[in-house]
DNA sequence: GTGAAAGCGCTAACAT
DNA sequence: ATGTTAGCGCTTTCAC
């Protein structure tokens, strides 16, 4: 590498091909040939063009690439929670972690927007940055996280055509998503506490308003009817952190319920819980079984161990990251097109476990049942 | 909205302007007028022309503009620390809020960008990232935080062309940068300490090689030879993290060493401080006073409350991206920016800190003590 | 008020 | 192997 622009002022990288082309003495094919390596230079004149590109400081602009090329190699994740929420979170942090990752093996960038409070937020809010997000256009493609129903966001994304892939469930049901079977997982949380003797179930589920938290409940609600035992409440956390959890199971115990177990919406909604039942002077799991769901950092690390219900995250991010690859593929009916298409081979057909919906659409990943000390003793 | 889209296969948001002007039986030129709110067109052709693009679904190409304008709209904000670091840590949740929401009014969108660990990563990774980040050309500028020494990034970054503004310390000291005053930190915690009687200083300091670890514990060094106390430990966390703060502190306490005062370079570190302490018997602050850095949520949920240096996190993002705006407006010769000024109080331009005149290049941000009950009993 | 035309920086047929 | 030419989709003088 050059040690430092020497020759002109090159204030920005305001030098164009054209110029390059001028001063090496070659047509601007030629140079663009060169830059991109093209096979049919002679050795001779690509040496001599590389050599002004240095010289001068080149660097191509990726607007005008982008242009002639229809895509920018950029996608979205949306992610419609507030920093204060997102942050902290283990699981976002696991998603945003393989959505990056993924796509950066894909050789795409991805730009991570988080928008205010989807709940509280005014609908201007919302419809004023899918507005954005799609008129920049910059964006080959969104990975929208769904965490409230009917979010009108990705109807508005995929409006103004832009690829779309939802994690979770979207209004929408056309359209292309990828989930984990929260049905299921909530199910598998009661079996493992009836199993166990446990007759008293209460429910501490994610906030109001969100698809996975409210399929995750009515997973166990199928449960513990099937089961024959006691649902002896439900308390809805404001979000899925450990706060959040500790104040649901204030309420729930100010209420007068004494539940023998316990499913919580998410892993720190557990570990909340727990604190709240100790100060309570409630033993875990003796006098409460809990059961967790993720299967995060916060699992591992609370006392004692959580049992949880484990999602693939970081599958869920990867998968989506893929499914979009192929819808951004696929739409881009553009010029130039045949080049690329999949070939670095890391468009996985995944008929992975779970179900494979229609058309393969939608994507649902299994969940497993983990077991630890917070409803098994060691 | 329309409710389907109607005429041709318009799939995707394929539809372009010069369609829009067929269909409409104007010019370009005129259409476009309508899009940009041009003031002289007939209210009539303008109902008619906005008319055919709700019909059709028009979604003008974000690229092409970009192309003309020269500019996209897209801030990169760079965080040279993989996402199990950056999650979970106040700081950056903080930074990163005030970053989006700064640009976001400024009618810009931003693209976080997180990279693998600085010092373990091979040099390879950093600089293809920073390679791609410039070629892609999408982005406008780069905020780039600062979290190893001579970072080869926002160098190479700038040698690209592109506008760079770096949070903390560039390791170019003509690189504009925004950061705070970490030396009169490290001091103020000291003096604090030394002025309620305690004589054995240990500074549990941010990883190494972090330049705004390294300045606190600098600040702190000082102020303990001035104030003729004994420092009688330091001991560098592996991160800023509660857990590195616990292990630090165990192996300091391993170690032998007693220190009646604690310096920490962040309140995470604080915080895993005091459950060490508190795990070896050590009460907080009879035994031990202890004192923090950043004054971000652990310092006020922990027990006992933290005393910190209060550092303005969110007026550092903001202003770093004021800085790079203005930068961007300056490099980009196009329409000029509107939205500017930086109207924080506390901004103290540092001039000549760095090379030639090039003033208000770099901006330190004031610190501030804030006592709480981990240096003084309530 | 509206249109014709000239590009922004780059790439990709077609020639040669 | 290299140059010529024609755009990608949009904006913007400059005429009328």
């Amino acid at each position: 590498m050059a040690a430092g622009r020497s020759d002109h002022s090159t204030s920005g990288g305001r030098v164009t091909l054209k110029e390059v082309a001028r001063l090496a003495g070659v047509s601007r094919s030629t140079t663009s040939r060169v830059l991109n390596d093209h096979p049919s230079v002679r050795p001779e004149v690509r040496a001599r063009v590389q050599e002004v590109m240095e010289d001068v400081g080149y660097v191509p602009d990726g607007i005008a690439r982008s242009l002639r090329r229809g895509h920018t190699g950029m996608l979205g994740l949306l992610i419609p929670q507030p920093a204060s929420t997102v942050f902290g979170d283990a699981y976002f942090a696991t998603l945003v972690s393989a959505v990056v990752d993924a796509a950066q093996r894909a050789g795409c960038t991805v730009a991570t927007v988080l928008t205010d409070d989807p709940l509280a937020g005014r609908p201007d809010t919302t419809e004023r940055l899918a507005a954005k997000l799609s008129a920049d256009g910059l964006l080959d493609g969104v990975v929208a996280t769904a965490s409230v129903d009917d979010d009108p966001v990705p109807g508005a994304l995929l409006d103004a055509g832009l690829p779309v892939v939802v994690i979770g469930e979207p209004s929408d049901a056309s359209t292309t998503s990828v989930d984990v079977d929260n049905l299921a997982g909530g199910r598998l949380a009661v079996e493992h506490l009836v199993e166990l003797g446990r007759a008293r179930v209460a429910v501490l589920a994610g906030p109001e308003g969100n698809p996975s938290a409210r399929r995750r409940l009515e997973g166990a609600r199928r449960a513990v009817e099937a089961a024959a035992v006691t649902l002896v409440g439900v308390e809805a956390a404001d979000h899925f952190g450990v706060e959040d959890g500790r104040r649901a199971m204030d309420r729930m115990l100010a209420a007068g319920t004494r539940p023998d177990a316990l499913v919580a919406g998410s892993d720190a909604i557990a570990v909340g819980a727990m604190a709240a039942l100790d100060a309570h002077g409630l033993r875990v799991p003796d006098d409460v079984a809990v059961a967790g769901f993720d299967d995060l950092a916060p699992a591992r690390v609370s006392t004692p161990p959580l049992t949880t219900v484990a999602q693939p995250v970081a599958s869920v991010g990867r998968l989506a990251v893929h499914r979009l690859l192929d819808l951004v593929g696929t739409e881009a009916t553009g010029p130039a097109r045949d080049a690329r298409g999949s070939a670095d081979g890391r468009v996985v057909p995944v008929t992975g476990s779970g179900v494979d919906g229609h058309e393969g659409r939608r994507t649902v990943l299994d969940v497993a049942l983990v077991v630890r000390g917070s409803t098994v003793p060691d």
